[in-house]
RNA sequence: GGGCUAGUAGCUCAGUUGGUUAGAGCGCGCGCUUGAUAAGCGUGAGGUCGGAGGUUCAAAUCCUCCCUGGCCCA
């Protein structure tokens, strides 16, 4: 038939898009689409608005939660959620999230907020998943930065940390972190994270120390222990080393010294009868000489001197050997007027090139060697770096990769112990932190050996101690070390890293490559706030007392005492009957506080078998754990048990600003999580860490966060409308989903497909991925499609009929899912949706719990899913989205307002007709009437140029409004006791 | 300087082994609705895929160099 034969009001001005005018266009009756014909509440009806079921729920708009979020946690304390999570879930096989602890001192920052969150979130998943998903957070409550905030408070008060008894100390420290793990807990809680509050775990307890201290232990027992040296920064005016972030560096002057070391032997003849010359700012040093760096790359020369200024220590004659970007400066600067260059070579010429010390004869009888040394430049100098093992970083590596033994020269008050020859207690600084007679002697020695070339002062930055001002030196210093190679750590630590996974899996890369480099780990440190390295070592042999009852003994103490015992106590408590204290020295250091946090899997996990398992499922830290606690709970746990004390590892990145910059007072942009609680809500802050990329750094700002608050607005309103639009809800209403209308085994089928994805992007920790599609079906599928369709549905069919009844189940489906799909992220909303939800909603389902946390995801029926539906409506939904671009021309010509005015006409080919046969059509383009036909489009039919084949031509409804579901239907007014309604209203107001 | 890593619309992110006109959601503009209303629906405009070379019939994708960031080291 002609589809415009129908069509009384049709009105060209709409096909104007589509090209010419139809054979159409002069048809029928033209009326206008004035408001006339949709009165608006007119007295002359009977108000029809009560009778429709319009959603109704107390769930508000606005979540308010900065103000709700503290109701739900007190709510949950007091009914004790934790409680009934662990007891709910005995007997379930165990996932166990191992807490890398923070350090317990000052407040939470954003960085923390997004671990801990993740942590939650993921621990919350396993667990409504159907794991037994103990949480137990941790803190590190050793270490430097704590005895700083008290030697602080020391300095206020004028006082030193030396006068004040080691225990006293170490209990304000102790005082000083329980303190602030109390703080962060409570912001912790505050965003929401659920765990066992009250039995956290701290590297202080003395359960934790006792256990660290067998952990050592157990690295005595195996050999992996051993005595070694160290350079390390030195303050001779505190006695002390000094850690890193303890330096300051200030300028300060320095005498410089340009000294010949005579070649002695080489295989190069270019440097034959030659000197090498070195430059050193610490003249001091030289007495711990024992090689000469070049580097490998550099050019140097050897130059023969032919004149020299008056008071120049050169020699006419003497051949010198320099490189060759510095050779004009040095020239000068020692009074050399007239030089010759002999020959040029690459400083690789000189291996196997050895010197002879300067002051040989005078106790210092040994061969210098020249060493290739990558840290070697011509910024300054000479192209030598004179190397004393004992006395800098690079210089002890050197040495160390060349076998060179480290000479102590310098002892722990500055001054150069009894056995160095010529210069046995003269001070290099004083205890008053000024410079001593050292350089002075050294130079002397030097030039009376004749080896002095020039000398001078330099001022130049240095580095100082932060707390006396004074400046530093290098010296090596005893420390614990645990070997890489003993026991095969190395190689068992890398097949534990292999053993792993990794997530994401760069981080495998990124910690092998650290541990197939890393030297032996210095476990030692000469503080007083920790847990001691509890080891006595026989004076006469320099040997560790390995005796099995001792250790025993000192752990049993430490776990009733704490490791206060060690300072507080006799040796020879410890020692017992078998051993006299007089024979041995009691170690005093105390331990890397990454020893300690790396032994935590050995108090925590393994202390506490009930509730956790060792080794743990996950570990979880920011990616920088890979040089630290991942690293070190690898080599603690390989060294003693021999394998990772975790089966998989997490990593996430760093927090930046919106710009991808550094958080920094400075800069003005950091963002502190106590603000965005305070501001938009800890459910806000989730959200954000759910819905970005962790695996690289985030970012966060005002943008930002305004637009996650704009994706919690959608996901709110979803929960909104379906706790509206299931009042009053009732088990009695509910259909089986094979009596339901296709539109919603559609959806059930979309819930079957969303089932699947939430446990596959679970399992691969790919949140991001799994909220992207829990949001786009809540703001795509839900509110503008099937909501939308719907309406019309659950407001205005009767309350007994199979299609609305049909509609409420499928909504009661979604809340159940839904709600517990976003319960692990936005935990607090998820539960106040879930409070809200009309009495009798899931009755029978097994989930009538209290809180939404104490469920499970909701079983899907394998019947649900229906990928031949699926493939249906996509195509049904595909002819919708040409209907309404058609629709939104006639929105454009004023030709309609609503869509429920407008009757357009589909023009498809047979296959499409016979796929649209069964659908109320109408209904799903939310027009009041549809006419799909297999006859060709009329020229200038309405297209989108995506969708071939299909065409639309619109048209207004004929008929009058329906007063109360205000469709525009030719049967309006054809009841007699509801003039103004349509059939089915009629029915439903009856 | 070394190891790892990133740069795709205003924002957060997709983009399989190179293959049509680079996608999504949000935001923004416009329109509609006024029975999800400090909501809802529709629609439109936004991109030199960090930059420059190169390989190829074809590059966001592969190669080289550079720029700008991040973490860990030196």
């Amino acid at each position: 038939m002609d589809p415009c034969a129908r069509r009384a009001n049709y009105r060209p001005g709409s096909l104007r898009r589509a090209g010419s005018e139809t054979h159409c266009a002069t048809g029928g009756r033209n009326r206008p689409p004035d408001r006339d014909a949709f009165p608006q509440g007119s007295d002359m009806t009977r108000d029809y608005k009560s009778t429709v079921f319009l959603p109704r729920t107390d769930f508000p708009m606005r979540g308010g939660l900065p103000a709700k979020e503290p109701e739900l946690l007190k709510r949950w304390a007091e009914m004790d959620l934790f409680g009934k999570l662990r007891s709910g879930a005995k007997g379930r096989k165990k996932f166990v999230l191992h807490d890398g602890p923070p350090y317990a001192n000052g407040n939470i920052h954003i960085g923390h907020a997004v671990n801990k969150i993740l942590k939650d979130v993921i621990v919350r998943f396993r667990q409504m998943q159907g794991f037994d998903a103990d949480y137990v957070p941790g803190w590190d409550c050793h270490g430097l930065p704590i005895e700083w905030k008290i030697e602080e408070k020391y300095r206020k008060a004028g006082k030193n940390k030396d006068d004040v008894p080691l225990i006293q100390f170490r209990a304000e420290c102790r005082q000083f972190a329980e303190e602030w793990v109390g703080i962060q807990a409570a912001e912790f809680r505050r965003l929401g994270v659920e765990g066992d509050w009250k039995h956290p775990y701290a590297t202080m307890t003395f359960p934790a120390e006792a256990q660290i201290v067998r952990e050592i232990h157990k690295f005595a027992v195996n050999g992996g222990l051993y005595k070694g040296f160290k350079p390390v920064m030195w303050s001779v005016v505190e006695k002390t080393a000094l850690a890193d972030a303890e330096v300051e560096y200030h300028d300060h002057t320095s005498t410089t010294v340009f000294a010949r070391f005579p070649v002695w032997g080489s295989s190069a003849p270019e440097v034959d009868e030659a000197s090498i010359v070195i430059w050193t700012t610490t003249p001091w040093t030289l007495p711990g000489n024992r090689a000469i760096a070049y580097g490998d790359e550099i050019e140097y020369a050897t130059f023969k001197v032919t004149a020299v200024a008056e008071g120049s220590k050169a020699v006419v004659g003497e051949r010198l050997v320099l490189a060759t970007a510095l050779a004009e400066s040095v020239l000068k600067e020692t009074g050399i007027t007239e030089w010759k260059q002999l020959h040029r070579f690459p400083g690789s010429r000189l291996a196997g090139t050895y010197c002879r010390h300067p002051l040989n004869g005078k106790g210092y009888d040994f061969k210098v060697p020249l060493l290739a040394g990558d840290f070697v430049t011509t910024d300054a100098g000479s192209g030598f770096v004179h190397i004393a093992p004992g006395h800098g970083e690079d210089d002890f590596r050197l040495g160390q990769a060349n076998g060179i033994e480290v000479p102590q020269t310098v002892g722990e008050d500055g001054r150069y112990y009894d056995h160095v020859p010529l210069f046995a207690g003269l001070a290099v600084y004083t205890d008053q932190g000024k410079s001593g007679p050292a350089n002075k002697a050294v130079l002397t020695a030097f030039e009376e050996a004749g080896s002095l070339l020039a000398s001078s002062r330099i001022k130049h930055s240095y580095p100082h101690s932060w707390r006396s001002k004074a400046p530093l030196i290098f010296r090596t210093t005893p420390q614990w070390f645990i070997s890489m190679e003993t026991n095969d750590l190395r190689k068992v630590a890398l097949q534990a890293i292999s053993d792993t996974r990794w997530v994401p899996s760069q981080g495998e890369n990124r910690i092998r490559s650290m541990i197939e480099s890393r030297p032996d780990w210095c476990i030692s440190r000469q503080r007083a706030w920790g847990v001691p390295i509890a080891l006595f070592v026989r004076k006469s042999t320099g040997q560790i007392l390995r005796d099995e009852a001792v250790f025993a003994r000192i752990a049993d103490i430490f776990q009733q005492e704490g490791a206060d015992a060690w300072f507080a106590r006799d040796p020879q408590d410890f020692l017992g009957n078998s051993y006299s204290a007089d024979e041995f020295e009691q170690v005093r250091d105390i331990v890397d506080v990454w020893f300690e946090s790396g032994s935590s899997h050995a108090f925590v996990l393994e202390q506490r078998l009930e509730e956790l398992a060792w080794p743990a499922d996950l570990y979880l830290e920011g990616s920088d754990q890979h040089r630290g606690w991942f690293h070190s709970s690898l080599l603690e746990s390989c060294g003693t048990r021999g394998r990772a004390p975790y089966n998989a590892v997490l990593t996430h990145g760093f927090v930046l600003d919106e710009q991808g910059r550094k958080m920094s007072k400075s800069l003005g942009n950091v963002v502190a999580p106590q603000e965005v609680c305070d501001q938009y809500g800890a459910d806000i802050l989730r959200l954000w860490i759910i819905n970005s990329d962790y695996s690289e750094d985030l970012r966060i700002g005002k943008e930002i966060i305004k637009t996650q608050a704009d994706l919690y607005r959608r996901l709110r309103n979803t929960l909104r409308y379906l706790l509206g639009a299931l009042a009053d809800y009732t088990p009695a209403e509910r259909i089986d989903a094979a009596e339901m209308p296709e539109l919603e085994r559609w959806v059930l089928h979309r819930l079957s497909e969303l089932d699947a994805l939430v446990r596959e992007k679970v399992e691969a920790y790919d949140f991001h991925a799994l909220f992207v599609a829990l949001h786009n079906f809540c703001a795509v599928e839900l509110s503008a499609f099937y909501f939308d369709v719907r309406k019309d549905s659950l407001y205005c069919d009767p309350v007994d009929s199979v299609r609305r009844r049909s509609v409420r189940t499928v909504m009661e489906h979604l809340f159940s899912n839904l709600t517990a799909w976003l319960a692990p992220i936005l935990c607090f909303t998820a539960e106040e949706a879930w409070l809200a939800r009309p009495e009798g909603l899931t009755e029978g389902s097994g989930w009538t719990d209290e809180s939404v946390h104490l469920r499970g995801f909701p079983e899907v029926p394998a019947e649900w899913r229906n990928d031949a539906l699926a493939a249906k409506w996509e195509a049904v939904r595909t002819v919708r989205r040409v209907v309404t671009g058609a629709l939104e021309l006639e929105r454009a010509n004023k030709t309609i307002g609503s869509s429920l005015q407008a009757d357009p006409t589909v023009f498809v080919d047979a296959a499409t007709k016979a796929l649209l046969a069964d659908v109320d059509f109408q209904d799903v383009c939310i027009t009041s009437a549809i006419e799909v036909t297999d006859a060709p489009a009329p020229e200038g039919a309405f297209t989108l140029p995506d969708v071939p084949g299909i065409a639309v031509a619109p048209a207004l409804a004929d008929g009058e409004k329906c007063e109360r579901c205000w469709k525009v239907l030719e049967e309006v007014g054809t009841v007699h006791d509801h003039p103004t309604l349509c059939i089915r209203c009629s029915d439903a107001v009856a």
